[in-house]
DNA sequence: GGTTTGACCATAA
DNA sequence: CTTATGGCCAAAC
């Protein structure tokens, strides 16, 4: 396997990583790409997520490791972004921060015992 | 086909 | 806190 990005394997364990994601729970790029087993690429999951294409992924609940939001408002998804979480109970400090210690979202461990 | 960019991150100074 | 550096690699240019 030469392209363990471009196998579509790569995005769809992404999707379903995210959508294990509950509401009211945040998680960061390099955790999801940690979740599925590549912990060096963050911004592939960055790009995986620009490319989405489906509603049922909740791309939203994807932010930073610094609790804010990474996205580039040109076509107004940050806002989108941020608006989501704020309806799902995420609190933004003044700096556009949430609580990640408190919010951030854990995968149950799968190393065994 | 080389260079730059980018929904990122860790580490160091 | 800020900057700098290096890693990562698909798209876009």
């Amino acid at each position: 396997m030469r392209d363990p990005i471009q196998h579509p394997g790569f995005r769809q364990a992404v999707y379903e990583a995210v959508r294990e994601v509950l509401v009211g729970w945040v998680t960061t790029y390099g955790d999801v790409a940690a979740a599925v087993g590549h912990p060096r690429r963050a911004r592939h999951v960055g790009w995986a997520l620009a490319a989405l294409d489906d509603d049922g992924v909740p791309w939203h609940r994807v932010i930073n490791r610094l609790g804010s939001i990474s996205i580039a408002d040109d076509t107004g998804r940050a806002t989108l972004q941020r608006a989501r979480l704020e309806a799902e109970g995420l609190v933004f400090d003044a700096r556009g921060r949430v609580d990640l210690a408190r919010h951030r979202w854990r995968w149950p461990d799968r190393l065994g015992p």
